[in-house]
DNA sequence: CGTATGACGTGCA
DNA sequence: GTGCACGCCATAC
């Protein structure tokens, strides 16, 4: 576990229920504002429950993907009511 | 150490 | 609005 991931698993463990974090924003909050494709490979590696990486989503919009299927993400963020 | 990869971001056609 | 190419950073090999 390298310090970065962990302050990025950090930082994605408090994002507030109902919200969302770009992965901009995360890399930006973990200290490496320019490290956002890393917070992705970082986040795609992690299988930790524990983090809400369902709600880091990219800067356009887009929910991205995720390590149990995008569309489960989706399904998610449509239940903290972020998505219609 | 150098190359390849990826849940990205921005710019341009 | 959509799709493609290039650039960026941390990890893995």
């Amino acid at each position: 576990m390298t310090p970065f991931a962990k302050t990025v698993y950090e930082v994605v463990r408090k994002i507030p229920k109902g919200q969302t974090r770009t992965y901009k924003q995360v890399a930006s909050a973990a200290g490496r504002p320019g490290a956002y494709r890393a917070v992705g490979n970082i986040l795609n590696k992690n299988f930790d429950p524990a983090i809400p990486c369902h709600r880091v989503i990219r800067s356009d919009g887009s929910t991205g993907g995720y390590n149990r299927g995008a569309t489960k993400k989706k399904e998610r963020l449509r239940k903290e009511g972020v998505l219609s």
